[in-house]
DNA sequence: GGAATAGTCTGTGAAGCACCAACTATTTAT
DNA sequence: ATAAATAGTTGGTGCTTCACAGACTATTCC
């Protein structure tokens, strides 16, 4: 009976990721501090890069904030000049969002800065599982980001 | 110095994660609620399930939390039966932190619960993937544990 | 003109969490 | 045996993140 009839073969991974990620969140942040950014400056960055152009409501739902609050992160990015809003000449109530070739090198600054932080949370793999680790969780995050663009993501609960 | 010597193809993996685990505990939270749960619940009974017969002050350090707030934290899975304090026969001012065969269950079944929302979070990713992710994650994090319950990591900074 | 949409600004409140201080129980060092 | 260090507990304070609400502007669509 010990034995549930699920296949324990799948296993969750989301605790790990929220274990990992603060992890990771608390070196970022003095690495990162300096620099006068935060984990979630980073974030929201990265999200910009992978998927640059998009309006600011796209973007609260790709980080799954809300919209009020994306503009106070955006002002700050903006304020450093990292990101740019420009009016979309289709409709011109959106903003396009990107990422300015500033905003792009600093990111890239503040990941290697971040190198350090990464190399002792993720200590156990070497490099190329880091790679792999790298590539799944970036498939992950954009895919869920064009998926929930262009129509919210239907729950598939069949459990 | 402002150049180190590595190679712009290592990618950083921090604010993916970070924002990866972010959808991901936000689905949580409200399919844990009516468990009487919360995310950081369920990152405390994982790493207790991985490395469990931990002192309270090892598991401090391996969430990276004050010790202050894992007793809390602590009251709460062991009011709802999920875990067990005992003391430590050798040394008595410790005390033993394990998952019960009850929490065990829970865990069990919270983490079933939590399918749906890994689906959508790692829609992308095939269930061969999945397991490769939850395969890294899970050694990158039980690693960082076992390194810092033997002693505490000492900061390598050679960046 | 009126309704809906995108963004902005301000404020409120809850939750997570670090940090401090004081206290008990126990071990270890002198 | 006494002092110092360690493990845990409790209570309190304050900061940060964030969701949410309300009011407002600019723009588009009907």
């Amino acid at each position: 009976m010990s034995a549930p009839p699920l296949d324990s073969s799948e296993h969750r991974s989301g605790a790990l990721l929220d274990h990992l990620a603060r992890r990771m969140r608390l070196r970022s942040e003095s690495v990162l501090a300096p620099l006068g950014l935060r984990p979630r400056h980073l974030v929201a960055l990265t999200v910009l890069r992978a998927g640059g152009g998009t309006g600011q409501q796209a973007l609260a739902t790709i980080l799954e904030m809300d919209s009020t609050n994306i503009v106070g992160l955006l002002n700050d990015l903006e304020a450093k000049q990292l990101i740019e809003r420009r009016r979309s000449p289709e409709d011109r109530r959106r903003h396009v969002v990107e990422l300015t070739e500033y905003g792009a090198k600093r990111l890239n600054e503040a990941e290697c800065a971040l190198a350090s932080a990464e190399d002792e949370v993720l200590a156990a793999l070497d490099s190329a599982e880091r790679e792999t680790l790298y590539e799944l969780l970036s498939r992950a995050s954009t895919a869920t980001a064009i998926n929930c663009t262009e129509a919210i993501c239907d729950t598939d609960d069949t459990c």
